[in-house]
RNA sequence: CGGGGUAUAGCUCAGUCUGGUAGAGCGUUGCGUUUGGGACGCAAAAGUCGGGGGUUCGAAUCCCUCUGCCCCGACCA
């Protein structure tokens, strides 16, 4: 590519509300617009590299036997009250009519037409397994995009289903696009984990997430240092301790705390550490209030708490005036002691194992010491409530968890027959009867691999790519051909033959001065540069500098060659 | 959905408190001088000050209202 025939739009000056490398970068660079609150146009530059990530993800998808198709991006309504998520999928679904006023949403995902695909597609065991694969745009209303494209409304993605008529070949197929997964996201040159995923409300046997590690990630993952242990913070297990509950030694004491109602301050001022303290959550129940029991130092672990049979998958606390009704006190002075016969309290592993805590009073302004469970407590049941913590037991007993943050990327997913059932998918088995298949899912967010790349790979002058994301690998600047005709002619022929040699170069024949070629060429992460001035010529040699490394050196062209090939 | 902020030239922003001829930098266009790390000079084009309503002799500025956008929060007592 001639620059010179080309769009580039770099900036200098960037919004004041990007916030995060990757999306400042993206604007400088030029790679997006931004047309509406999480909407962006891809700009030529954008979409070459948005084109190598997909071009990488279909090969490793047909490579592991998916068979690529394309889905319309609106569905019609009629399909989605067949699964009951037109209700369920909440405030996401971007509902639309059409000049019949007939309903639609823009496809948030697409479960429900792949199997309408599928249920009219297949009649027999015998095409079995299949995989289908496509990559599409989606749209999701997303409470609050941000981060430009890391989460936008509208976004590109690929998306797998697969269909099974047994468990085994489900797991089979898991286990090859857990595989292909892993190839994708390295030849992408990311460093990545894939991570255990919570299975949701769907159920199912298993999921991972492929998170990129970057510090600016939205989700909380943890790794074991002693195994090969990993999983996304909201599904790993806390384990349960070692060691029985010390006996009661101290009598229970009501103690005024009139404005400490936080277990930081209520522990600073009763001068004991926040483990020693219990803190009661009172949510609404499926049945009532329910109040969850913590130590003072963990905090509570929402997926974990959705699975208790006693609360609705997303349990939301209590109202001011409903605590107030159930135990006679305000947000701040809760505690498990004298709660009302109704209210049950499901305490959390560690905190039952607590003696002589401090608690909430249940009366405004004052709290307990001495606190003991059984004696002073009840306990209706002991969960495990909480989320992990730097430093604790891996649930797999080998080694110490840590904590990072990562940007989902990837998931894969055993759906079972969820879906399969709902819209009744069956084929005739090799018994002459019909079985509802069993399905598998398998996502990766194409746009925002682009931005989590730029997370994981840049530096004060701009954007790192690695090799396969790279919209050039070689940027060829020409200085000042004005001067010196052979300049120009030189860094033609230099473009010419790397072209021939199937190396994607950029001639950046734009006549800039030194410097702001230099500076966009950096900006734009071009991973190796070549500089074509008079002075070069005079010495024979090529001035060849790689992006990550502060000093140029002279090259001949076929030591550059060499390098590329 | 709750709270906060913001909207002025293509972009980034001053100006609003205290009403009185619409500003800067970057970018763009032209001419000239420059040419190894975002050059310099001269000239120029460019804004319905988000929309609507009101107050006033007079509104970017004050008041009301609508809209867009951004941030924080949406459970952790």
């Amino acid at each position: 590519m001639r620059l010179s025939q080309f769009h580039l739009a770099t900036v200098k000056e960037v919004p004041a509300d990007a916030e995060i490398a990757s999306h400042q970068l993206m604007l400088r660079a030029g790679m997006i617009r931004r047309l509406a609150s999480g909407l962006y146009t891809w700009s030529p530059l954008g979409l070459r590299v948005l084109r190598k990530v997909e071009a990488i993800v279909r090969e490793e998808m047909n490579r592991a036997g998916a068979i690529e198709m394309l889905m319309p991006s609106i569905q019609p309504k009629e399909l989605w009250e067949e699964t009951g998520r037109w209700q369920k999928f909440g405030g996401q679904l971007l509902k639309i009519r059409d000049r019949k006023q007939q309903e639609f949403c823009y496809g948030p995902t697409h479960e429900e037409v792949v199997t309408d695909f599928a249920r009219n597609e297949l009649k027999s065991y015998k095409q079995l397994p299949v995989n289908f694969y496509q990559i599409q745009t989606k749209f999701r209303d997303e409470i609050r995009p941000r981060f430009g494209v890391m989460r936008a409304r509208e976004f590109l993605m690929k998306d797998a289903y697969s269909f099974h008529l047994t468990q085994e070949s489900l797991a089979e197929t898991y286990q090859a696009m857990y595989q292909a997964y892993t190839r994708i996201f390295t030849r992408l040159g990311l460093t990545f984990r894939a991570v255990q995923a919570d299975t949701g409300a769907i159920g199912g046997n298993a999921s991972h997430e492929f998170q990129v590690l970057a510090d600016s990630g939205e989700d909380a993952i943890v790794f074991s240092d002693g195994s090969d242990y990993a999983a996304n913070i909201e599904k790993a297990e806390a384990l349960a301790p070692t060691g029985e509950r010390p006996a009661p030694g101290a009598a229970l004491q009501r103690v005024d705390t009139p404005t400490q109602k936080t277990i930081a301050e209520v522990s600073a001022l009763l001068q004991v550490t926040p483990r020693q303290c219990v803190k009661t959550l009172l949510v609404r129940g499926r049945d009532g209030l329910v109040a969850l029991c913590l130590r003072g130092d963990h905090e509570i672990n929402e997926v974990k708490a959705g699975k208790l049979a006693e609360l609705p998958d997303e349990s939301v606390l209590a109202s001011e005036e409903e605590i107030l009704a159930v135990c006679g006190t305000r947000p701040g002075f809760i505690g498990p002691v004298g709660l009302p016969q109704s209210v049950p309290v499901i305490v959390d592993r560690d905190a039952a194992l607590l003696a002589d805590f401090v608690c909430g009073g249940n009366a405004d302004g004052t709290h307990f010491t001495g606190a003991n469970w059984l004696r002073d407590a009840r306990i209706t049941r002991i969960a495990d409530l909480r989320s992990v913590v730097e430093g604790d037991l891996s649930p797999d007993g080998l080694g110490v968890l840590h904590l990072a943050r990562g940007i989902e990327v990837g998931h894969v997913f055993q759906l079972g027959s969820k879906y399969a059932e709902a819209l009744d998918a069956s084929v005739i088995d090799d018994q002459g009867k019909a079985q509802v298949m069993l399905m598998g899912c398998y996502g990766i967010g194409v746009s925002r691999i682009v931005a989590a790349a730029i997370e994981q790979r840049h530096d004060a002058a701009g954007i790192l790519w690695p090799q396969a994301m790279a919209p050039w690998q070689i940027a060829v600047c020409v200085i000042n051909p004005k001067n010196l005709p052979t300049v120009s002619a030189v860094a033609e022929a230099l473009y010419q033959s790397l072209s021939e040699r199937g190396i994607e170069a950029v001639l950046d024949d734009r006549g800039l001065r030194p410097g702001g070629m230099f500076a966009d060429m950096e900006l734009i992460g071009i991973p190796h540069r070549v500089v074509v001035s008079e002075r070069g010529l005079a010495s024979g040699t090529l001035e060849y500098r790689a992006r990550d490394q502060a000093e140029s050196r002279a090259l001949s062209e076929a030591e550059l060659f060499a390098l590329l090939d």
